[in-house]
DNA sequence: TATTGTTATACTCTATAACTATA
DNA sequence: TATAGTTATAGAGTATAACAATA
């Protein structure tokens, strides 16, 4: 039986099989996440602006006033590590924290003038970014595709 | 125009966008990635085996006497930290570390008889764990493309 | 000189507990 | 009593530098 064709083929000469590993759905997820979100910090390396960062700005960009415990769950980041991240973000002069109006437990999350002027370049970055993916994947139908079943391996 | 739905479709009353985040190829990947190691580690808790290591042995087992960097270079694990996940396995009994040959620099590794019987177990589980996953999939077609489309994204 | 394995170390991400102030 | 935010802390995972032994 002939062996098939993969990342880690073997040659004549080459004694290591890897693939019992390599076949495996979690193992090139894994590998596939760290590829991605490694470009991804290279991309946005003259901003110093990590995967985690972004989802941040955008969601406060686009839901301004919104609580931490809002974009926390969305992104499942717990409420104690979300506080650091805030903390981050506000010093370096890109988002503020005022008292809520109707909770006064809670803190109504903008962006900064800053801030905003940063979206416009994070986000025309980010579209770049996804371009790239998407061309690497095939095409828009391919990224639909991945999108979909990665939805399905999500829900628990 | 009329909203698509989608993980977080936007509900009357409900006043919190997530689409431009959720929407991001590399979010979902992050997600279905935490949502898939996590299982695995459920499912292997009676073992308290984490895919690292479940990787590390079945590629010793592969591979019976073969060098540690081989296996970190397949796994994607630097030299150093290596050492560390390999004290453990070696601490728990499973495996074990000789001289080598040829090349007195490396460690020939190999499981113990006790890691043998072992990954009997392991791979039992490694089978039942990645059916599920492929049952969620949609089936073997859909693990596939996924497959497939996950590898296009890690080639640099 | 280069490579293998090792130790030490630091940084990020994640998880829990405990506290405060509000509700 | 429950929730939002915070602090402190501990555990993983990952990165680099430096060293000994060997090639």
């Amino acid at each position: 039986m002939t062996e098939i064709a993969n990342q880690s083929p073997r040659k004549a000469g080459s004694r290591f099989t890897a693939t019992p590993v390599t076949s495996i759905v979690g193992f090139q997820l894994r590998r596939a996440q760290l590829s991605v979100f490694q470009r991804f910090q290279q991309h946005f390396a003259d901003h110093d602006v990590r995967p985690a960062e972004y989802s941040v700005l955008a969601l406060i960009a686009n839901n301004p006033g919104c609580k931490q415990i809002d974009i926390a769950r969305v992104l499942g980041i717990k409420r104690a590590n979300f506080a650091a991240l805030m903390n981050r973000l506000d010093a370096r002069g890109w988002t503020e924290r005022h008292a809520a109006e109707g909770d006064k437990r809670s803190q109504a999350l903008f962006l900064t003038e800053a801030g905003e002027k940063l979206m416009v370049e994070l986000d025309a970055l980010q579209a770049e970014f996804e371009r790239i993916c998407v061309e690497q994947l095939g095409g828009e139908a391919e990224r639909d595709t991945l999108v979909m079943l990665l939805r399905r391996l999500s829900e628990l």
